[in-house]
DNA sequence: TGTACATCAGTGAACGCGCGTTCACTGATGTAC
DNA sequence: TGTACATCAGTGAACGCGCGTTCACTGATGTAC
């Protein structure tokens, strides 16, 4: 069962990391031959890329699924249930969170085509939450439209050409400004850099994230 | 002789990434047998810490040069070229970035009492200008010191008692919070993340910074 | 209902490889008399 | 100046280990007549 390889993957690098991916190691923890496991996947690599794609899709998924659960209360809510989601996603799981955005693998090459439309999928729904607040006015993309050096203007503009996705500058800008905040909370906290000096890093999370929407200019409550 | 076996280590981990740190891999390309090695370091592990420590005290050097160098200019050009000087040395030297800040090597486990002080060396430049900053009347504590959640003043409370640092809560609270954001950044951008999507992330990183200083009230000019 | 056959998940042995570490050793260098 | 010795960086062989991948195979299951 293809399903059940991956979920034994998933187990051993709860154990032993990232590095604990290995074929032989999957097999034995299957009770099965290592061979076997070539039924199913046509390496290892092909098997890590789909772990990669799934992680992605989970990340996607359960911010997707935060953003959903907040619907009835207010979008800067969606917003800021968002980027908790984000955290607790990696924090629950935090070896699939390395594999996705900690170092490269040796040897292993992602296939981008496969791996990348699952990647954008935080993104674009970040970015559909701040289109919905940029057009209900609650968010005034002005600002922050001037403040995107021109250059990376020019490179957003090539990029939406190229993708289809049809987004202002601010926006992706705006969803990027969020993303490496969000992250560099996320990734140190993961690799208990943050606690030793913070003891609870929850409430930092929370203050970090509300002082990013209060600079855009919303108010949780 | 120890340093160059550090420096082919340093060599071999550009090539390989830090998967690429074996001792039979630096042996080889010294050309010498494996063996010999342990005339310099009692194990691998040794030399990872060594190379560890290596690391932690070429950022804070790097960044306290930095801090030197614009002495003569302002503080709140100081507290900005440290933070650019901590993006610089990570591309600059990616994989002993990875080594320290990324995924803990399989097996390895960090004599913390050896690789603490070295680690603590940019927070504590970062803190010294916030410090001066704040002595010199351009930095008023008194809001951030308002917004340190009490759980975490707690903390650090505990912290400061036990680590012999005696600096102010908002002083530690807003050098963690300058660290999770250049972090987020220069994690993101070293292992690819940032380019595809915004072309040119030095202009990037230069307004990021910026902002963040003048949420502290700071001007560059 | 019973036989012949195809399918195919999984086996077991083998391949060549690289790893960290140990051990007894060699052989050049420098020191003491 | 010449000899005996100690030091010690580096060698070469070996240990036991784990890895990804290949190959011909077994043996249970299901299908067709």
């Amino acid at each position: 069962m293809a399903e059940q390889i991956k979920t034994t993957a998933r187990q051993l690098m709860r154990e032993h990391g990232t590095a604990g991916l290995t074929l032989r190691g999957i097999a034995r923890a299957m009770d099965v031959t290592a061979p076997a496991i070539y039924h199913y996947y046509a390496s290892l690599d092909d098997l890590i890329t789909a772990l990669i794609v799934d992680a992605f899709n989970a990340v996607g998924a359960a911010i997707e699924e935060a953003v959903t659960k907040a619907a009835g209360v207010s979008r800067t809510v969606q917003l800021f249930a968002a980027m908790l989601a984000y955290r607790r996603w990696a924090l629950e799981h935090p070896f699939e969170f390395q594999l996705i955005y900690g170092n490269p693998i040796p040897g292993y090459v992602a296939p981008e085509a496969i791996t990348n439309p699952p990647a954008r999928r935080p993104f674009a729904e970040i970015g559909r939450i701040l289109l919905e607040l940029a057009r209900e006015g609650q968010l005034d993309l002005q600002p922050f439209q001037a403040s995107v050096p021109p250059n990376i203007a020019a490179h957003i503009e090539a990029w939406r050409r190229e993708s289809g996705y049809d987004v202002p500058d601010a926006v992706l800008y705006l969803v990027v400004s969020a993303w490496v905040r969000i992250h560099g909370m996320v990734w140190l906290e993961l690799l208990g850099h943050l606690r030793p000096l913070l003891g609870d890093a929850d409430s930092f999370y929370y203050q970090q994230a509300e002082a990013f929407l209060s600079e855009l200019g919303l108010r949780l409550k």
